[in-house]
DNA sequence: AAGAGGATGAACT
DNA sequence: GTTCATCCTCTTG
């Protein structure tokens, strides 16, 4: 048998456990490519989305639509949809093929290509709120649904979330109910949301 | 065929 | 703190 290199703070996409990959995905390095432009960030915030008890989760009740289609789908995939009318929404789908469980990406910290974020943003200062938010962080990087189901763990794809090795202590981090699901009863009082602690670039 | 509502952000007062 | 832009998705008839 071979042994697999295992690079320190790598996680398995497959892991039923979508709470725990929403605190290991902050630190990791979200990177998109289009048209030759280059944009990385340290994800700084996110939330867990569970189907089949959460009822936040667009896959509540494991209900299978057009939409939650690539919920259910294999863990590294991007689920991306539009809210409001407006704005696109990054999330990353977790767990095995059947499994509609996601974690949104809601802040980043930019690393790389802010001279294309800003044009995207149509902003002329580098300010905490260029990448602080869902809807905001798509505008800067350049993501759109219609990147809806992209590989997110191969070499090739516009969207990638890399490994850099950074370690985030417990104390690092904190966590807290959701945003804007004040609608979902009881599931909105979950702490589901993970975030840096003291970090300017974190939204609420 | 039609209507309601939403995992938000920006620009206001 | 408030308003509203804006349109897709889902439910109902």
């Amino acid at each position: 048998m071979r042994a697999k290199a295992i690079v320190s703070g790598d996680i398995d996409y497959q892991s039923e456990d979508v709470l725990g990959l929403a605190r290991q995905l902050l630190g990791k390095t979200l990177v998109t490519s289009l048209d030759g432009k280059i944009c990385r960030g340290i994800i700084a915030e996110t939330e867990a989305y569970r189907a089949p008890d959460d009822r936040a989760c667009h896959a509540y009740g494991n209900k299978i639509t057009p939409r939650t289609l690539t919920m259910f789908g294999r863990g590294g995939t991007a689920y991306i949809y539009l809210c409001y009318g407006i704005h696109h929404l990054f999330n990353v789908v977790t767990g095995p093929e059947g499994t509609a469980h996601a974690v949104l990406i809601r802040a980043l910290i930019p690393q790389e290509g802010i001279e294309f974020m800003l044009e995207r943003r149509k902003h002329k200062q580098l300010n905490y709120k260029l990448t602080r938010g869902p809807g905001a962080l798509s505008v800067a990087l350049g993501i759109h649904t219609k990147m809806n189901g992209t590989h997110l763990l191969t070499s090739n794809s516009a969207i990638r979330i890399l490994n850099t090795g950074l370690h985030l202590s417990t104390e690092d981090i904190s966590q807290s109910p959701r945003i804007g699901v004040g609608y979902a009863g009881e599931s909105a009082l979950l702490p589901w949301r993970f975030y840096v602690k003291n970090c300017p670039w974190v939204s609420g």
